[in-house]
DNA sequence: GTCTATACTACGATAGAC
DNA sequence: GTCTATCGTAGTATAGAC
C-alpha cells in the first residue's frame, strides 16, 4: 500500500533528519512516487509527520498489548506479584530499546521529545499515557507508602534505565567498547536492569 | 567576541532544529553579523557545527572539574567513602539534567547521539569519555565482585535515570503533571534517584 | 575582518495532463 | 490516483568591495 510505504520511510527520514531536514522529495523517491503523492494523500509535509507519528502510536499499542494486559488489574494484586509483573514490563521495555527494530521509530520520538509539537500529544495520548499509568498503578501496590507524585517520578526514573539504551545509545556502545549492542551485550544489560529495578523496588523493605 | 556569539547561538539553532533544518543566514542575523563571517571563521556551516560540539565539551569539563576531581583517587578510597561519592556525582548529573540551562547544549548532544557524526567523537573523546571511566572506577570499590563490563553496563544503566530527565523531558513533565520541572519538582526527582541508586549501589549486600 | 551582491542548488506547493 | 512541469522561496558558498 503506498500510504503505509510513504509513512515507514518518512518515519525513517523524519527520525534521522528531523522535519527540516527531511525532503518530501526523497520520500516520494524512495517510495517509487511522485512528490505530489504526499499532498494528495497526507494534505503536504506536516500532514505526512502526523500520520508518522499516529502510525508509530498504533504500532507500539499493537505490538505490546500483553505488557499493556500486565497492568490492568494491577488492584487486586499481591505485593510479590506486582513486583514480577513490574520486573516483566521493564524488561520488555528494556528489549524495545535493545532491539534494532526500534531504532527507527524511537529516534523520530526522543526527537519530539526535544521540541514537542502536536505530533508529541499524539504519540502520548496515543499510548504513552496509558503505559506510565499503568506502571504506576502496579507501583502503588509495590511502593503503598508513596504519594501518587512519586509514583510517577519513580516510574520514569525506572524507565530511564531502558530508555538509556536508546537515547544514548552512541555512549552506551563506546562504553561497553563495542560497536554496536549484540546479543552478549543485550543480555548483559537485561539481566543488570533487573537486578537494578529489583534493588529499587524492594529498597526501604527489610 | 564575535566567534562565541555565532557559536552560542548555533548550539541553540542546531539543538532545536538539527543541522539540516538550521540555517546559517538565521544564525548569523542572530548574531547581529554577515552569513560569511561563519565562511571566515569556521569554514562553513560543518565547521561550526564541530566547533559547537568542541566548545560543549569543554564547557561541561570546566563546570564540572570538582565532579571530576572526585573521581581521581577513586583506588584510595574504602566503599562507604565510594558510595558517598557515586550518590554526589549523580546528584551533580542530576542538577545538570534538570538545569534549564543545559537545555541548550543537552539538545544537541542528544541528537549527536541518535545519530553520531564526527562531533559526537569529539563530545565523547572530549568529556564523556573520562566521566564514564571516572565513575566506573569509583563502582568498582562499591561492587568489587562486578567484572569491567558490567561496571560500564552498570554506570551507563545509573546515568540512565537522570539522563530521562532530558531526553524524555517533555513525557517526564506530561507524567507529573506539571508544564514544566521546577523547584518541587527537581528536589523530589533529585531525593529519589539518590534513594534508588543507593538500593543499586547496596544491592546484593546484606 | 566584515560586509554586500550574486551564483547555484534544492525545497514545498500546486496546476494540469492522463 | 498518479504523474510531469513549473513557480516562488530559501539554502550554502563565494567573489570582491572596503
Amino acid at each position: 500500500m503506498l500510504q503505509t510505504r510513504l509513512i515507514d520511510i518518512a518515519i525513517d527520514q523524519f527520525g534521522r533528519l528531523g522535519f527540516d531536514g527531511t525532503s518530501t522529495r526523497d520520500i516520494a523517491r524512495a517510495s517509487g512516487t511522485a512528490m505530489s503523492s504526499i499532498t494528495y494523500h497526507f494534505g503536504g509535509k506536516e500532514g505526512l509527520y502526523l500520520a508518522c507519528a499516529d502510525h508509530i502510536a498504533q504500532g507500539i499499542r499493537e505490538r505490546h498489548a500483553t505488557s499493556i494486559d500486565l497492568m490492568l488489574d494491577a488492584g487486586t494484586l499481591d505485593r510479590p506479584t506486582a513486583v514480577q509483573r513490574c520486573l516483566a514490563i521493564v524488561d520488555s521495555f528494556a528489549q524495545i530499546m535493545l532491539h534494532s527494530g526500534s531504532e527507527r521509530w524511537a529516534r523520530f520520538i526522543v526527537r519530539e521529545q526535544q521540541a514537542p509539537t502536536e505530533a508529541f500529544e499524539r504519540l502520548y495520548q496515543g499510548v504513552m499515557k496509558d503505559m506510565i499509568e499503568g506502571f504506576c498503578a502496579l507501583l502503588a501496590v509495590v511502593k503503598p507508602e508513596l504519594p501518587p507524585l512519586e509514583l510517577r517520578a519513580l516510574a520514569m526514573l525506572i524507565f530511564g534505565q531502558t530508555l538509556v539504551l536508546r537515547a544514548a545509545r552512541a555512549s552506551v556502545c563506546k562504553a561497553l567498547g563495542t560497536p554496536e549492542l549484540g546479543d552478549t551485550e543485550a543480555q548483559l544489560l537485561r539481566n543488570r536492569i533487573r537486578e537494578n529495578s529489583l534493588a529499587i523496588l524492594n529498597g526501604g523493605i527489610e
